[in-house]
DNA sequence: CCAATATGTAACTTATTGGTTACAAATATA
DNA sequence: TATATTTGTAACCAATAAGTTACATATTGG
């Protein structure tokens, strides 16, 4: 039951979300294919957290299972983050007026 | 050197910058108090964590030392979860059609 | 000058995480 | 049916994270 804050922590967890964005749905193999640093069994895992964080969505089709991304709960992430957007923006524009200057 | 994904997947850290958000500048006393389940050098050591995210610019008013929230960083999580936001709204939209229906 | 205040850090402990190898289970195929 | 394929999980290990207590340092105020 992990957070999704916590699930896009991990850089490898980011790449197969990126994945399954830009391509689609995936095998779980041709999900671990992509990292060659990392076993098969380790790839796994880290479905395992995006699973529990409900970032991704399984289906079965014979002894291949399917994954698709399924982003909502990253508007949760996104929610919180949207507070912040006024204040980023603003340090920004000093840059931009420091430059100029 | 942690990246602003990792500094924001603790929630105490999200907490602490909410609340420099929402009330401004404070001492580190002063937002180690917010915490009581936690100790002070443990909130200290969370601020670190979010100034090595470069998520906090620090000012030294003699023995006391304030903290302000710089969410520049903040902005590279935006980045990344921009490109998301298709997804979750077309699951926003198929939801609400289904309730509609 | 000395005691109190504000803060960070070191050293340590425990829990969590990210990785591994070995194995089990289900399904497809020769 | 026997074998190969696809996948997840259990058990384990090392590194990291989050917490603690004890301590060091700098600054203020009596």
């Amino acid at each position: 039951m992990s957070s999704p804050f916590q699930a896009i922590a991990d850089p490898t967890r980011r790449q197969i979300l990126d994945a399954l964005r830009a391509e689609g749905p995936q095998r779980a193999g041709d999900l671990a294919a992509r990292f060659p640093a990392i076993s098969r069994p380790g790839v796994s895992k880290h479905l395992r957290v995006l699973r529990q964080a409900r970032l991704l969505r399984q289906e079965r089709r014979g002894r291949e299972l399917w994954y698709q991304l399924d982003a909502t709960p990253l508007s949760q992430v996104e929610a919180w983050l949207e507070q912040y957007a006024a204040f980023w923006e603003e340090k920004l524009r000093d840059l931009k007026k420091a430059v100029e200057e």
